[in-house]
DNA sequence: CTCTTATTGTAACGATGTTGCAATATTAAT
DNA sequence: ATTAATATTGCAACATCGTTACAATAAGAG
C-alpha cells in the first residue's frame, strides 16, 4: 500500500501548484496534460486529496475544483471559502476566515462555501 | 409565453411546501411523484426557479437541492447558508446570516453556503 | 535483475441533467 | 360549449462528469 513516485503524478501536482491559489477542474488539467487518461486524472487527484495535499471544492454549477493553495501549505482547518469571478471565470481560494454561527446543538464537520462575484482585476 | 397551472407544477410545489425548510433532490420529487416524467420534474423545478418562488442549492456532493422554505416566503438577499445533517441525512435552509468580507475591490453576486455536520435532532 | 504490487489505460458503466420533437392540455376568445 | 393558439408534457436520445473492472505496465525494494 506503500505511494509510488509517478510521472502522472509530477505532472499533475505541477499543473496544481502552477495555477497558485486558483484552482482547477479535472478537464482542464486533462487538457493541460493530453498524455493522461481522464480516470489516471481523476484517481491521482483522489490520492492527493487522501494525502491531505490538495483539497477539492464544489462549484455552484455542479463541478469540482481543486487547488495546491499557495496559502494553505500548512494544513488548515479554518473556514475559508472560494470565489469565482464571472467576468475571468478563475476561481481563487480565499484566505478570509469565515464566521459561522450556527444554532445551539449544530456540530460543522466541513464546510463549502461558495461566492460568484467580480474579482479586483477585472472591476475597472 | 404566459405561464399556465398544470397538475405536474400543483403537485411539486406541494412536496416543497411539505417539505419545509428542508430541501429536496430532484430524484426524491420524482419518486414521489412516479406519475410525472423527470423531464418535467426538472423544467417546472427551473420554471419556479425562473419565477423566483424556490431556490436551488449545490449540495458538497454535486447534487442540487430545491427548497420552497417557510422562512422564505418573501423574496430574501441575505446570505444564509444550508446545513445538511450527516446522521440523519436531512438538508435545512438555515436563517442564520452570514458574515462576509471580500478584499478590497472584490464584489459578490451570488453565494452558495454549505455545511455538513451533525443537527440539534441527531446531537444526543 | 527479479519480484511484488501500486499504478495505468481501455472500455464500459452510472448518475444527473439537458435538448428536440411530436402529442397533449390549458387558457382565452368566439 | 367550441375552437384556436400555444404552454406544457412525455418520450427518446444525448451530454457531461465521475466511477468501476480488469488486464497490462512500471516503480522500487531486495
Amino acid at each position: 500500500m506503500k505511494k509510488r513516485q509517478t510521472k502522472s503524478k509530477k505532472a499533475i501536482l505541477e499543473c496544481l501548484q502552477k495555477a497558485g491559489n486558483y484552482g482547477l477542474r479535472a478537464d482542464i488539467i486533462e487538457s493541460q496534460l493530453p498524455n493522461f487518461d481522464r480516470v489516471t486524472i481523476y484517481r491521482v487527484l483522489q490520492s492527493f486529496i487522501d494525502d491531505g495535499i490538495i483539497h477539492k471544492v464544489i462549484s455552484d454549477n455542479g463541478k469540482f475544483y481543486y487547488f495546491k493553495c499557495l496559502k494553505c501549505e500548512e494544513v488548515h482547518y479554518h473556514h475559508h471559502y472560494h470565489f469565482k469571478c464571472s467576468i475571468c471565470g478563475k476561481v481563487e481560494c480565499m484566505e478570509d476566515e469565515m464566521e459561522v454561527k450556527t444554532p445551539l446543538g449544530y456540530s460543522i464537520e466541513n464546510v463549502n462555501f461558495w461566492i460568484t462575484g467580480v474579482c479586483s482585476n477585472c472591476k475597472k
